[in-house]
RNA sequence: UGGGGAAUAGUGUAACGGUAGCACGACUGACUCUGGAUCAGUUAGUUCAGGUUCGAAUCCUGGUUCCCCAGCCA
């Protein structure tokens, strides 16, 4: 912790440009105001699955108090048994757990909170600042008024306290039916701030929550319990997204109400004063060719418009990983986003730079034809076997070579020969002689083409002098291809992936239309038919691999040995292709 | 129309009264046994109008535009 502490200045020792979060957590250690303690949270609903927007909002937190020398606490915000489930929470550990945030032994759920929160709502009562009201859903929205009308009062606001207190206490013991009554507190009906007038604090939820059992059938709506799970926990920092901002206030009054009595030294009649951390809002993200909101996710899955939350397209930490990235390629991604207090859309393109300078790293290069293109080498011994040097990563030394198998009939991809190249075409083509990367110089001397004219077949020479892919006479080619030996092959299924949405804002469609409008109907291609290098027959689950000249690929959880499957993470940068594009806009 | 926020290259983000910088993208070129990587370079910006000041992205005044709020969701 000592080294990211001293880790505020850049190693080159020149200061580090703070967010304005970090500005203000900064300052505060500074002036003391916390006594030099620094503790955030991440504080999720367990009602849906992690994306990379969450990520951003982990990083924040856990990366703060990493470099602040503070505690960071995972928090289930647990208060609404309608909506959350098991599955969640145990979806939401994991994918903290891999993101690399740890929260040591602080693991905790707002729902333990429960009873704390009850007797603090008694307080509010007893000070005159809460109120049990019977206005059902649809009149308290008739007495909220509206953005430029205020409130009027509920008729049950000035209940004598000792009736308050006993029919909140009856609708704790669950003698009202769901809806017939809140606890709401007094507050101000003709606040501009709408969430000022007189908020509910409870309402009746006949539901078992998912850890609480059947103990409550009143659960505290999330402005009155945020503020306390915060308080209780010793949360200094208290950071949440923009749509809250109008909420702050709402927040400090809670917390100044229940402190209202209270003194520091517990000499009051209300005893000691309560912790009342700062809440500190910044904008979530939005990443162009996705989205991002958790309604519009869980309907992608319900309506089955991808294979689940997991679908490596879905921005979801778990479909990601599935995907292949890397959590260090994430959290590189959040460090170079930057927090800020206004909306922005990044670009898709700035994710993909920091999953490839991520996988460029610390991929296994391996060679894979994905639409294959059988190669016959004419002069090549028919029964001859040679086993050839490969480098396993160039970018990584110690990651060391390996054998690949090279025999007389190989494949090679498609694309990389034409019958009749334009100028700016490198590869193969009839007459040409290109490299074999790591084996020899190899030259096409007759074309096959089945009865439709498809070139199916490549017959070439080879140069037993070029063998490891040098010419001794210093000739050169100007194109290397990749390719794997026929008879050594696997046979591999390889799942190509593009962004799930054809629009850099999928919600822009036309009127009548929603964002499912955009759905891109390529998003997802498969391809059966592809051949990998037999040292990928041993690969596990989630293994990371560069195929090469192709781009990044995982091992998906479906692949078995018999049926190895692989998903494309990101493609490789290609020139060739935006040459191809640029000729062909011409 | 009430209240609360916010505006810096195409995108994201710095500059805290003193030369508007960085990253991504795009485009050149060099190098290369991956048309990858790497390296060098080019491109392009302070929402607008006033004011204060020797000096304004920054301070002041006014305008414009965008976001959030009327769940017994979080």
């Amino acid at each position: 912790m000592k080294d990211e502490n001293d880790g505020l200045a850049g190693a080159e020792g020149e200061e580090r440009k703070l967010d304005f979060v970090r500005q203000i957590v900064a300052d505060d250690l500074k002036t003391g105001k916390w006594n030099g303690v620094v503790c955030t949270r991440f504080p999720p609903e367990p009602n849906g699955y992690l994306h990379i927007g969450h990520a951003k909002s982990i990083n924040l937190n856990y990366g703060i108090a990493a470099e602040f020398g503070g505690k960071f606490n995972l928090r289930f915000d647990d208060t609404n048994p309608e909506k959350e489930e098991q599955e969640y929470v145990d979806s939401i550990i994991a994918d903290v757990r891999w993101l690399g945030a740890d929260w040591q032994d602080r693991l905790f759920y707002g729902s333990d909170y429960f009873q704390q929160m009850y007797e603090w709502a008694v307080e509010l009562i007893k000070k005159g600042k809460a109120y049990v009201c019977d206005l059902n859903a649809d009149e308290t929205r008739e007495y909220r008024g509206t953005l430029t009308r205020p409130g009027k009062d509920s008729p049950y606001r000035n209940r004598s306290v000792e009736e308050n207190l006993e029919l909140f206490e009856r609708m704790a013991k669950g003698e009202f039916p769901d809806g017939a009554k809140t606890l709401r507190a007094r507050i101000d009906m003709a606040h501009p701030n709408l969430n000022m007038r007189d908020p509910i604090m409870y309402r009746i939820v006949h539901e078992r929550h998912h850890r609480q059992g059947d103990r409550w059938c009143i659960y505290p709506m999330y402005d009155w319990a945020h503020g306390f799970e915060d308080s209780i926990e010793g949360i200094t920092h208290s950071i949440c997204t923009l749509e809250f901002e109008n909420h702050r206030p709402l927040y400090d009054w809670f917390i100044d109400a229940v402190n209202e009595g209270r003194t520091d030294d517990g000499s009051g009649p209300w005893g000691r004063k309560i912790h009342h951390p700062q809440q500190i809002e910044f904008a979530r993200l939005n990443l162009t060719y996705t989205v991002m909101s958790k309604r519009k996710l869980l309907r992608l899955v319900k309506e089955r418009l991808v294979r689940g939350w997991d679908d490596p397209r879905m921005p979801t930490i778990c479909g990601m990983r599935r995907r292949g990235f890397s959590p260090e390629a994430i959290r590189n991604f959040c460090k170079l986003i930057g927090v800020n207090k206004f909306n922005s859309t990044v670009e898709i393109a700035l994710l993909e730079h920091c999953l490839r300078e991520d996988l460029n790293k610390t991929s296994a290069r391996v060679m894979a034809v994905l639409r294959p293109l059988k190669v016959v080498i004419d002069n090549y011994p028919a029964d001859q076997v040679e086993e050839l040097e490969a480098i396993n990563n160039p970018e990584d030394p110690s990651a060391g070579t390996r054998k690949v198998p090279f025999s007389r009939e190989l494949y090679i991809e498609q694309e990389d020969f034409m019958e009749e190249p334009p100028k700016k075409f490198f590869r193969l083509a009839p007459g040409r002689e290109v490299r074999l990367r790591y084996a020899y110089f190899i030259t096409c001397t007759d074309v096959i083409k089945d009865a439709e004219g498809n070139v199916v077949e490549l017959h070439c020479t080879y140069d037993p002098a070029t063998r490891g892919g040098d010419a001794p006479d210093g000739r050169k080619v100007k194109a290397t291809l990749h390719w794997v030996s026929a008879r050594h092959a696997r046979k591999a299924e390889v799942r190509l992936y593009d962004n799930l949405f054809t629009k850099e804002n999928p919600d822009d469609v036309e009127e009548g239309q929603d964002f499912t409008a955009s759905l891109n109907p390529d998003s997802l291609e498969i391809l059966t038919d592809c051949y990998v290098e037999p040292a990928l027959a041993e690969a596990k689950a989630l293994d990371r691999f560069q195929f090469e000249r192709l781009g990044y690929f995982c091992v998906d959880p479906d692949s078995t040995p018999g049926t190895l499957t692989f998903n494309r993470t990101v493609g490789l940068r290609d020139t060739w292709a935006r040459v191809q594009q640029k000729g062909e806009a011409v």
